[in-house]
RNA sequence: GCUCGAGUGGUGGAAUUGGUAGACACGUUGGACUUAAAAUCCAAUGAGCAGCAAUGUUCGUGCGGGUUCAAGUCCCGCCUCGAGUACCA
């Protein structure tokens, strides 16, 4: 008999819905519990086996903790702008909202079916006005701050006018990555509004830019660095181009350093915190300047290296960088024009591919070294970057490979500093032990020392100086896109200003045409009246006349992060139309307690969340620097699918062992095509999709087989599974513990229902120690000391593996608990249910039943958890220490009940002993009195 | 290339962090119940050798070394797979 989990998961979900078991106080005496999941995006497809993974992790956890005496915030929400509903409605014509609905409301309906313990009532949507209302006020907060670098804090912009107006640029310490010239307070003071605004837009968190951002024809849009991989799209996968655009960004990079030492403070797994660090990249080195001959111009360079600056013999410049047309010579100036032009046309991708190439073109200018004075050529050459460093590098052939080989190429001297070392070859790239010569006065030293004296010598002569470089580049903020937040910007004299936060949320408009504008515009542009009814009144004087020209406003939207870099703050107070989070809400729930999500996140959202905390903290608008103390990243499911070969030659289909692979296209066939033989079901396939319906098959001994591929569960591969499935076959419950019994929470594993069977049994099983021949049967006698034993045995490890969160050994103890329990016949309350309390963290559904079956009113998501009782848990058998001749040999388990002869007879026939002592009859054994046994022979 | 992570039966995976490797589950085989099947229950199950048998014995945690009374676990050198990153000066 199998337990009816249809009837039992239906009503309870129903009941948790109606009477809000999982309701977060929002103030309470006990301590608090923070635990979230990264929210979905609400994607047509719904949710696939993988998804829950996490979220049946953290649900345990929350339901835990609720039974451990916390007051648990265990929200939900979704991410619900994007592209992809976007390119759904650019389709269809469907309004974006329309089909998020749609689609959120399938998710909530196969969430609900898992039995989360999640609070509704705080559920968030980025793509609600209510919420993003505050996502473009605190983009007003970052247009409206600049980073000051001695108090290493953001600040408003008003202290920064105020300071200028005070004292110019002088000792003026804020952090920009651009140029600009230092200026006189009484300069700043008689400057008009345009210079000022462009001047202070240097400064501002967020600002706008002319600079190279990766731009995705296939989306029409333009992406942050982390939203492309291998030189596409990371949606879609389109090719990416460079190209310089004026564009909003937010200046991440103020925060480098902050970024990368916070790291320190916060438990997270060590493979992500790495992968941030390679993210942020820091570097230690030195600036040098070097001049040019014939120009007043200075080339500054930046390099790890100041201890080589003897071995230059040459400089490059990225081929945009901006003294290029300067220094070029009107003889090599038809080389450098076409060299430029070549590389300028590159997309991404081919620029991948070229890496490694040499190419590069000489000025036909020379720079004089600092020290030497002797001459030094300038080249252009595609392998410096721009945006990384000052995009200008000193040539060290013999202290850097890329160098060697470019100068070895174009026949540049290749100069040796290195005592001892052949750098005909290759160049010598290690830094621990070497000696310098040929090096004027750093001659004989070793790397550190070279290093300091090299940039104290330059600093003296004012041609360089110390400084830490970072990979992390600023984040593109702007999207040329509809379904997004709109930027609250207009523009006067083609400066940007704030549209003033009474009108927040600048909502967007409704349009029919989600396609740019005809002239190139992004979407927004589509509506006519938008500008004025966002606007109204407050910015112009009742004067509708002309307004989209006088007053242009912001038609890019914000990227899908910008929503989701804050969301952990808004559900501690989701309701909120006064303050994005009410403070009182903020001291209470502080941060998140621990964070769940996958490490595809690592270098998008987790970076874009810490650095928007930090931004709110240094405003003082939230209390923890950190928003997540603790992070745990489960891994990812994979699917199987099949792989089918199409062979270029005549279309046909092959059989897997007789296909040539070299010479046929592999495509992915619907996993549920193939039998456990690997074996397709040609019929099926051929009523599969219409294109298939009249193709040819190649078959090997009168079969038909396919490969199979272990890889990410995605629709476009047809593999993925449905939970829903499993939800109807075996119930939640089983569901939820398979995902934890399968492995560690962490690793990526791939799904594979065989072993389903196993938790199904064991609910079956356990369903029964509370029925006597489907009858409800529980014993209210006391039960024996061995099935007390079991049971304080399984409640310790189950507390200790939920700490430790290893939550497929404690599904195996359950199992072990439930096997050993049916075997005595345990039937007692006093066992039973302790196990129910204990077991409904992972099996909601069925415990609340038996729980209910056992008489108790109220939800067993509300009462205590249990605790081991320490008296039940004495072992009988311990391990205990063995030594020979006072030396410790090893561990042997004796039960403890035994008194001093037993314990020598049972170390006598213990075979280690034996092997130990061979044919060496002990002369006496010494049991000691806290049982260390000692054997002297 | 660089930086992480991982390699344990036919399979997913345990192993108190240096103490009798293979818990638990799947699968397989055999048995009980049944007219039969399903379900359930019981037993066996790393490999080899010896034995009718209980049992004994050798080899076994990717490969090669080392430390230790004792290594899946620690150290050195490789191999394979996975993830991230990529002309970062």
């Amino acid at each position: 008999m199998n337990y009816p989990f249809k009837k039992i998961e239906k009503k309870w979900q129903e009941y948790w819905l109606k009477n809000k078991t999982f309701k977060a106080e929002q103030f309470s005496e006990r301590d608090k519990f923070y635990i979230l999941d990264m929210f979905p995006y609400p994607s047509g497809a719904g949710l696939h086996v993988g998804h829950p993974l996490g979220y049946i992790a953290s649900d345990i956890i929350a339901r835990y903790k609720r039974n451990k005496g916390f007051n648990v915030l265990h929200p939900q929400g979704y991410d619900s702008f994007g592209l992809p509903t976007e390119q759904y409605a650019i389709q269809t014509g469907q309004h974006p909202a329309v089909t998020t609905e749609e689609n959120i409301k399938r998710y909530r309906y196969q969430l609900d079916r898992m039995g989360f313990s999640f609070d509704w009532d705080r559920e968030i949507r980025t793509s609600d006005p209510g919420y993003y209302k505050w996502t473009q006020w605190i983009f007003s907060l970052l247009f409206n701050s600049w980073y000051d670098t001695k108090s290493d804090r953001a600040r408003s912009i008003k202290e920064l006018s105020e300071f200028l107006e005070k004292n110019g640029t002088k000792k003026l310490y804020a952090y920009t990555n651009e140029d600009y010239d230092e200026i006189s307070s009484k300069t700043w003071l008689s400057s008009d509004e345009k210079f000022k605004q462009e001047f202070i837009l240097k400064f501002r968190l967020a600002y706008l830019s002319d600079s190279y951002v990766n731009w995705c024809p296939g989306l029409g849009t333009v992406l942050a660095n982390d939203e492309v991989v291998n030189g596409l799209s990371e949606r879609g996968g389109y090719p990416v181009e460079i190209k310089k655009m004026k564009q909003w960004k937010l200046r991440v990079s103020s925060y480098a350093q902050r970024l990368l030492n916070g790291l320190e403070e916060i438990d997270w797994p060590e493979p992500l915190k790495e992968m941030q660090k390679n993210w942020i990249g820091q570097s230690h080195g030195a600036r040098v300047k070097f001049k040019i001959k014939g120009s007043k111009n200075l080339i500054e360079v930046f390099t790890t290296r100041p201890d080589t600056i003897y071995g230059v013999t040459f400089l490059t410049l990225a081929p945009e960088h901006k003294l290029v047309k300067d220094l070029t010579t009107k003889s090599n100036l038809g080389n450098v024009s076409q060299y430029i032009s070549k590389i300028a046309k590159k997309n991404e991708k081919e620029r991948l591919k070229d890496v490694g190439e040499i190419s590069g073109v000489f000025t036909g200018t020379y720079a004089i070294h600092p020290f030497t004075n002797k001459k030094i050529p300038i080249w252009i050459s595609e392998y410096v970057l721009v945006e990384y460093g000052t995009g200008a590098i000193m040539g060290v052939p013999c202290g850097d490979q890329r160098d060697h080989d470019f100068a070895k190429f174009f026949k540049i001297p290749i100069t040796n500093i290195f005592k001892g070392v052949d750098v005909s070859t290759f160049a010598y790239t290690e830094k621990e032990t070497f000696n310098l010569i040929n090096s004027g006065f750093l001659n004989g030293l070793g790397f550190n020392k070279a290093f300091n004296k090299a940039v104290e010598s330059l600093e003296n002569i004012n041609a360089g100086k110390n400084t830490i470089t970072y990979k992390i580049r600023d984040a593109v903020f702007s999207r040329q896109r509809y379904w997004g937040e709109p930027i609250p910007i207009y523009y006067k004299n083609d400066l940007p200003y704030l549209i003033p936060k009474e009108n927040y949320p600048v909502k967007l408009p409704e349009i029919t045409k989600y396609l740019p504008t005809e002239d190139g515009h992004p979407p927004l542009g589509n509506s006519k009246t938008w500008a004025w009814d966002t606007l109204n009144k407050k910015i112009v004087d009742n004067k509708k006349i002309d307004f989209l020209n006088i007053f242009p406003i912001e038609k890019n939207t914000m990227p899908g992060w910008a929503g989701s870099s804050w969301y952990f703050n808004r559900y501690m107070d989701p309701n909120n139309d006064e303050f994005f989070v009410d403070k009182s809400a903020l001291d209470y729930w502080k941060d998140v307690d621990i964070y769940i999500g996958g490490t595809e996140h690592s270098t998008g959202h987790l970076i874009y969340s810490r650095f928007y905390q930090y931004f709110l903290y240094d405003l003082g608008y939230v209390p923890s620097q950190n928003f997540a103390k603790k992070m745990i990243n489960q891994g990812m499911i994979l699917g199987e699918s099949a792989i089918i070969y199409k062979s270029k030659k005549n279309k046909n289909f092959v059989s897997a062992g007789i296909a040539d692979k070299n010479d046929s296209i592999p495509l992915h066939v619907d996993i549920k095509l193939v039998n456990e033989k690997n074996q397709l079901n040609i019929n099926e396939f051929k009523n599969w999709q219409e294109q298939f319906k009249n193709v040819k098959f190649e078959l090997e001994n009168g079969k038909f087989f396919v490969d199979r591929e272990i890889e990410k569960m995605s629709k476009s591969k047809f593999n993925v599974v449905n939970p829903d499935q499993i939800c109807d076959d075996y119930g939640a419950d089983t569901l939820r513990m398979y995902e934890m019994f399968l492995g560690p929470l962490e690793q990526s594993k791939p799904w594979n229902t065989a072993g389903i069977t196993g938790v199904y049994n064991f609910l079956n099983k356990f369903w029964r120690l509370f029925h006597d021949d489907k009858k409800f049967c529980v014993y209210e006698k006391p039960s024996s000391i061995e099935s007390l034993k079991i049971l304080h045995k399984t409640i310790k490890k189950v507390n200790s593996d939920i700490d430790s969160f290893s939550l497929n050994t404690s599904v195996s103890a359950f199992m072990i608990a439930v096997n050993e329990l049916s075997k005595q016949n345990c039937k007692n309350r006093d066992v039973l249910e302790p196990l129910v309390i204990l077991l409904s963290p992972f099996a909601p559904h069925i415990c609340e039943e038996l729980w209910f079956l056992l008489g108790n009113q109220s939800s067993v998501s509300s009462c205590n958890y249990p605790i081991a009782d320490e008296k039940y848990l004495i072992n009988n058998i311990k391990n205990y220490p063995i030594s020979f001749n006072g030396k410790m040999r090893f561990n042997l388990e004796i039960s403890i009940d035994l008194n001093e002869d037993e314990i020598k007879k049972i170390v006598l026939n213990d075979k280690r002993t034996n092997k130990y002592l061979g044919n060496n009859k002990p002369k006496k054994i010494i049991v000691v009195i806290n049982k260390i046994v000692n054997i002297v022979y």
